[in-house]
DNA sequence: AACTATGTATACTAAATTAGTATGATAATT
DNA sequence: AATTATCATACTAATTTAGTATACATAGTT
């Protein structure tokens, strides 16, 4: 029950991205030396990120990577999906012949109903907002800089 | 970000228990044929939830496990708390000297909050209301038999 | 055209966690 | 005392997660 460091990282690294977005794109470097992720790691997550669409790259010298979209249409739902895969708790729901044990779907149906509302919450959680939060506290400046 | 069988087993033991609250202490190895759960691996777990005071045991011959609570009073999320082991999402929080970038802690204050949403909910379905649930369903008898 | 700084892709390895097994004890009933 | 059960700990195996290594592709610069 606890979230990947792919989620975390690639949360942190998109609040980076979103915080330089009028400083062009961003090298992998860069942002490997400020979020301290290894280089080659770093590109499995911005992959990821770029098959999402969330993210675009531009290749060659001065390259690098930025956001594809708007910070405040980016939300955590999203993220959390894309690295965590939800399916796994719904293929029991949406093919109850691989479910010996009817008693057990029903905790999956409560479990379910349960997730629904994480994600609700999730869904209404932009990039955006978690930096205007980060404006009211001050909480920047000492972390993702450079 | 899936349940472990921990979790799930524990939780159907408890279903079958409540549904046998009339007849006694049941024993390890009738759960265990009945749930398809070695027996080995279910000692586990009913230890885990006798230590939280949600089954007792009874030893010798015509010994067996039965629930210390009314079923209406056990909730599931007591149950994942007590499986999954909620701690290590809080401790960034209670103590943010852990925390090398303030930025995911941020984020995990947002995820705390969807958290909290989870367990709120998990918080409120009771094994009892599973049960019934089932009543309405007719999705118990070809399961917890026996 | 060659060079170099960048991103892309896949395969592999290591660490951690989860799931399950084995062995041996303890307690209570008959 | 024998039997039937739970209790406890240590170990092993499987899976997942995290991270590394190797090789390649692309775009700008000289």
């Amino acid at each position: 029950m606890k979230l990947s460091t792919k989620t975390r990282y690639g949360t942190r690294i998109l609040i980076e991205l979103a915080l330089k977005v009028n400083q062009g794109a961003i090298s992998v470097s860069k942002i490997s030396s400020n979020q301290k992720i290894s280089v080659k790691y770093l590109e499995q997550i911005l992959r990821t990120l770029r098959q999402a669409d969330i993210v675009k790259s531009v290749r060659g010298p001065k390259g690098g990577h930025l956001l594809a979209k708007d910070p405040g249409k980016i939300y955590l739902g999203q993220i959390v999906r894309l690295f965590e895969g939800q399916t796994d708790l719904v293929t029991c729901v949406s093919s109850p012949e691989n479910c010996a044990m009817a008693a057990e779907c029903l905790v999956r149906n409560a479990w379910q109903d349960a997730t629904s509302i994480l994600y609700k919450k999730l869904d209404n959680i932009s990039i955006a907002s978690l930096i205007k939060n980060s404006d009211k506290n001050n909480k920047v400046a000492a972390c993702i800089s450079g």
